[in-house]
Order: structure tokens, then sequence, then C-alpha cells
DNA sequence: GCATATTATTGGCGTATTGCCACTTAATTG
DNA sequence: CAATTAAGTGGCAATACGCCAATAATATGC
């Protein structure tokens, strides 16, 4: 049909195809006086007018390099906030989770210290933080819920073994504090020696001095931050034994 | 603007909007003499005609009720394998990756027994497995090797704490067996007791008699295939201990 | 039939990791 | 200065892991 690679391009036109949507939505999650919030924005145009979704929205083929661009200026654009955390979860695609069409939305996980909300925003009617358990059980847009579950089970499942929940505390934190955020998220308990074992073997924070938590009584504590490039680190060992040291 | 979601809907046309090609590309992997082997199929058209890559392609909005589907369909259509395990690894999105356009692909590996590929396949030039090592020697069309290297590395990753590697056997399979399928696919050798002590405690498999494998020697083996409902199963400790039993 | 080679399976032990609980230390409060 | 609060440590039993060797069951060569 076409007899080189560049004929062919010059004839092709995505219009006649059958495309779907392609979206990106944001589940951002914090802590506020120790329970785990959800970003949410109210939508202010249809579809889907006046409820509450995780903030998201299309790709601008002209502003955003990738989808991960995607992701950080649809955040930026709808909450005002900024997150150092922001992973991909999972993409959704199909028929009916949009009146709209054929849909695939590609979801991401965030995870920052608190921080409100900006005041001006362009294209949504609010943008709020919710305690967790408050969000779910509102009628959110779309298939968010499902979209707002999956990221949060997500979530619970990484901060088994990685230290994810260090992006929901401002540095410097005490050992307590990082402990109670570790213990929100994963939904359960942990016993306080293995957990400070567990953190001093993986070596991925540095003290900075000792004081007291806000508002803090008892002993004076040891301050924390994490280390530079502690990112990815997974405390379980797999098969094999340790590669490191 | 509009009144109400309806109004809205009736004018909505998605070809007002610039939107980017979405596809569907999996990495189906098997092992073929004790060796990784991944599918690859030969682009009979534009672009990259000529070149191997991923099976994949676009959606069919009226056959694929959603991307898993799609990634099913495509994959029997293009190579006649069908998998017991598929799952996504991750969306690749950028304006770079198809010289057509703002590109997004939603990435899926799965795994195997060894079958061989079928004889005629619509759409593409040929349909063949590659020693892994082989294929990512190849010059492979778009940016596949970087899919291949990703879907390779969550292969790896996965095998280190969960019983992916069965997939890639035929039950009934000895426990020897099964461990060279995790060492193949873990690309490192484990301890026999380790590992042996590792598959009994997780309680994921049953023996259905005894047998060598096939141009075996020496003393008999216990064969094995996967309990039912076995598919997600961790054998490592998360924080807070465990939930079971 | 019998020694030898080959592979499967189990035993055992020293060491590392985990769960558990109580104890000590250091600050604040009245 | 005693009581309270919270941080940080000690220690031990139970479990899990790495390592290596012993034993069991089969095929093969003579």
């Amino acid at each position: 049909m076409f007899t080189s690679e560049k004929e062919y391009l010059k004839h092709y036109n995505i219009h006649d195809y059958d495309v779907p949507l392609v979206s990106v939505d944001i589940a951002i999650f914090t802590l506020l006086d120790g329970k785990l919030h959800i970003l949410l924005v109210e939508r202010a145009d249809f579809p889907q007018k006046g409820r509450w979704s995780l903030p998201g929205g299309f790709i601008n083929q002209q502003q955003d390099k990738d989808l991960h661009a995607t992701a950080l200026r649809k955040l930026t654009e709808k909450t005002g906030v900024k997150t150092p955390h922001l992973e991909q979860v999972a993409t959704i695609g199909n028929a009916k989770r949009d009146p709209r069409g054929w849909s695939v939305t590609a979801l991401y996980m965030g995870l920052i210290p608190y921080a409100p909300t900006a005041d001006f925003i362009e294209t949504v009617a609010d943008a709020r933080w919710w305690p967790y358990e408050v969000a779910i059980k509102q009628n959110l847009a779309f298939d968010h819920i499902e979209l707002v579950t999956q990221a949060r089970e997500r979530l619970r499942v990484k901060s088994g073994y990685t230290v994810l929940p260090v992006y929901v505390l401002n540095a410097p934190f005490t050992l307590t504090q990082l402990q109670q955020a570790f213990e929100e998220l994963l939904g359960t308990e942990i016993e306080k020696k293995s957990f400070r074992r567990r953190i001093q073997a993986a070596d991925l924070l540095e003290e900075v001095g000792e004081g007291l938590p806000e508002g803090g009584r008892g002993r004076i504590a040891a301050l924390y931050r994490p280390k530079k490039g502690s990112e990815q680190h997974a405390f379980i060992r797999a098969f094999g034994g340790s590669e490191e040291d």
C-alpha cells in the first residue's frame, strides 16, 4: 500500500481511527492530625458537574513531554500542591467508565507532607483534603471510588516493605512520629523495637539533632530526615540473600 | 455553557480534541531448554515495517470490554498463544515514542509454559520465541527495547517474593524443575534447602504422585502442581506479622 | 547381580531476624 | 521533688536462613 515509512506517515491521520479518551488521575495522600487524608476536587463543569473526584485531566500534547509531566501539571493546576513522590499505580480502560465513551486513565499515587490547597484554582469549583474514610463514602465521579481504593491499596502494601511513609512527614521527625505514620498508612500496629531495628538496619535516615515534636511531652527525642537517594529501598529480603555491602 | 449532563454529552465529540494514540503491548515470557525466552513479532506493515516488536495493537471499541481484553485479543491474533498469567506492568506515554505522534501504551507481562506459535497469522510477518539475551540485542521497533527491559525487571523482582515462576512450567513438575525456573527468572542461584523450605511453608503446591522429569536420571521425584487460588501469594513477611491462619 | 553415577530428599547446626515485654533514661508538670 | 510522659535499650525465646553433609532411590555399565 505504501512504499516507505515516510509515505505512510504523510498519509497517517489519527482522526481516521476510533480512539478512546485518555486521561490521568492522581490520588494524593497526606497525614493530617494523625489521620490519612486524600486530596479531591469538586468538578465545576460537565460531565459529572458538582461531584467530587480525583484531580486529573487530559494530556496537552504541546506542554507535556510525557505522562508523568501531565500528572504533575494537572495536580498543580487543579490543587496548587506539589508532591515529592509520585508513582504510577495502574491504568484502567474500559467502555463504561466515562459517559463520553471508551476511556483510559492512568492512575498515579503521590504522598506529601500536609500543605494547604491553593486559593484560586482554574476549572474546578473547589479542592480540599478529605479524611480518607469520609472520602470513600462520598458519591465520587465516574469510577473514582475504585481508583481511590486501588491507590490506597498500593499505599498500604508498599508501606509494608518500603519507607514510603516518610513522604507524608515534614523533616525533621522523630522515630515515634515515623512509626505512627507507618501505622496509619499500614492500618496496623507495629511493635516499637521491631520497627526501630528495621529502620536502623535500613540505614535510610540521618540524625539531625534532638528536640521535641510540637506540643510534645516527655523525654527529648532524636530527630531524623531521609538520606538522599533513600527513595527506593525495600526492607525485606527476597530469595538469594542480600546483594549489598 | 450547557444546562445538563445530557445536553453536554450530545455535543461532545472526541474529534474536537487533540488525542494521543493508545495501544497495548504484551511481553510474554517462557522457559525453553532451561532458558528465558520472549515472544516477538515481525512487523508486516508500516510504521517500522520489518522490525521485530512486542505483540500489541490498538483498542477495538466494539470488541474489547476493557484493556485486559484488548491485550488478550491482540496476543491471540498476532501469535496464537494463550496465557494463564497476564498482569499490567506500566503505562508509557510521551511525545517521541511513536513517529505518528504523542503515544500511550499499556505494557502487559505474561508467563506461559512453552507452546509453539500459530502458523497462520494476520497482520504480522512472523511470530517467534527468542532467547531473551538475543532478543534484547535486536534493533526492536519503537521503544520496545525499554518495554522489554521493564517487563523483564518486573519479572525478576516479583519472582523474588511470589510463585510467579510456576507459570512457565507445565504441571506436574518436580521441585528441582521449579527451582531451576526460579533461578533462571531471578538470574541468581538459590540454596536448595532454603528454596524447599520456603515453597513448603507457602503451602501453594499439591503433590500429584511421583515420576521422573523427561530424560531424567537418578532418584524418582515427587511431582507437584499449583493449588487453586495460589495466584497472588507473597512469600515474605512485611511489617506487622502474618495475617493468615 | 553389583558397583557406580545421578538425582531427590532430609538432617542438623550455627547465625541472623523477629516478636515480645520490661527496664532505664530524660524530659515536663504540679 | 514525686508523678507523669515519652524515648530509647536489653534480653530472651522462637523462628527463619545459609550451609553442608548424610541418606534414599533410581538408572547405567560391567
